[in-house]
DNA sequence: GTTGCCGGGTT
DNA sequence: AACCCGGCAAC
């Protein structure tokens, strides 16, 4: 999936409501959000192009992704826009991304919208049975004063806060360093943010993002013992709103109860094909870092399911728990250094007990001349 | 020699 | 995963 500039609001509106129900967006400057929410939502997490410090990660299954000072309302769910289909979508993001509503980046503006765009190819994956989107981006985009077409230098300062906490490095710098322009501070005195629970049938709206976190912990995730701990899963069941302020904050005001269907935090998703290897994380499985840590700030996740929230069983392979009882006996009687072999167990076993010629009343273990699982010492 | 079963191969 | 077996060590 690509996506481009959209730097403006009533683009970003426009790709809320034109974006298919089952997928959302995450625009992050910072590759561990996209790590987190790949790990947070290994199912979900679909595609993403890095280049430099910018990244566009689609993730499934959710509208949208909000971050930094960007809020899209949410779009009416309609019949037509629940049958769209991926292709429409991508059609649609594509269309945008060209769109004369989306500013042309100071450099190349032709070839930027245009040239690499298509260069970089918007190639349907062959092997997702989901009909995911991949999208090749041109292997050269290392130029810092060129920044790549699907992001915008402008669109991309859209989608950040206006301060950000200081990781070392400034990022408000770095993008001015990367794009060249004066950073917008537009609308940064005149809203009043909060934070909205986008838990199912919740609603709370606090001042905080810590309150916000510490709600979402102790009442929806039901951490009461460790409230003051957090892995930042509750970034996910929250999101940033503005009040008082201009046609965005209207926007989001009506963004409240997203569609109970699809917001629903218990909501299991069916679908299970994208491995996140192959998909966000590109096999990059370093430290997966707990939800954005180290930018609380920059990146909201609005977004209620819970696949990811099921611990992943540990699928130990079937026999595998005997075999392993049986090593485990290996260690506790003293044996010779190593190599050796655990003792003969005393009791009889199923050849002894049946007797070669009633081999078939053995149990399986005994037939295969495995550790006995019938006559366990 | 008999027995138990590990390690590894094949299907 | 299910099945099979060579081979080793304990008995």
């Amino acid at each position: 999936m690509t996506f481009s500039a959209f730097q403006q609001d009533d683009v970003k509106s426009d790709i809320s409501q034109k974006l298919p129900d089952q997928q959302f967006l995450l625009f992050t400057t910072k590759e561990e959000d996209l790590k987190t929410a790949e790990t947070k939502k290994p199912n979900r997490a679909h595609e993403y192009e890095k280049e430099n410090t910018r990244s566009v990660c689609l993730l499934e299954q959710k509208r949208k992704v909000v971050s930094s000072n960007i809020d899209v309302p949410p779009a009416r769910k309609s019949s037509e826009e629940l049958d769209m289909d991926k292709v429409t979508a991508a059609m649609v993001l594509t269309s945008l991304s060209t769109s004369p509503l989306v500013r042309s980046p100071p450099v190349r503006p032709n070839e930027s919208l245009n040239g690499s765009w298509k260069e970089g190819g918007f190639v349907p994956s062959s092997t997702s049975s989901s009909g995911y989107w991949s999208w090749n981006a041109p292997s050269d985009q290392s130029n810092p004063s060129t920044p790549s077409p699907p992001l915008s230098a402008d669109s991309f300062k859209a989608f950040r806060t206006p301060s950000q906490p200081d990781d070392g490095i400034d990022e408000a710098e770095t993008s001015n360093l990367l794009f060249d322009e004066p950073i917008p501070r537009k609308r940064k005195n005149s809203m009043k943010v909060m934070f909205k629970c986008l838990w199912k049938n919740c609603g709370k709206v606090l001042s905080t993002a810590a309150g916000i976190q510490k709600h979402i912990r102790t009442i929806h995730l039901g951490r009461v013992g460790e409230s003051d701990y957090s892995d930042g899963e509750e970034d996910f069941y929250y999101t940033e709103i503005r009040l008082n302020t201009d046609s965005v904050a209207d926007g989001l005001s009506s963004l409240s109860p997203v569609s109970p269907s699809l917001a629903s935090p218990p909501s299991f998703p069916t679908q299970d094909a994208i491995r996140p290897e192959t998909s966000c994380a590109k096999t990059e499985t370093k430290l997966m870092t707990p939800l954005s840590r180290s930018a609380p700030t920059n990146l909201y996740l609005v977004h209620t399911d819970h696949a990811y929230q099921v611990s992943p069983t540990h699928n130990r392979p079937a026999g595998s728990g005997e075999q392993k009882q049986s090593h485990t006996v290996l260690s506790s009687p003293p044996r010779v250094a190593f190599g050796l072999r655990k003792p003969r167990g005393e009791g009889k076993k199923c050849r002894k007990v049946y007797g070669m010629e009633n081999r078939d009343m053995w149990c399986t273990a005994c037939r295969w001349k495995k550790a006995c699982q019938r006559f366990i010492d």
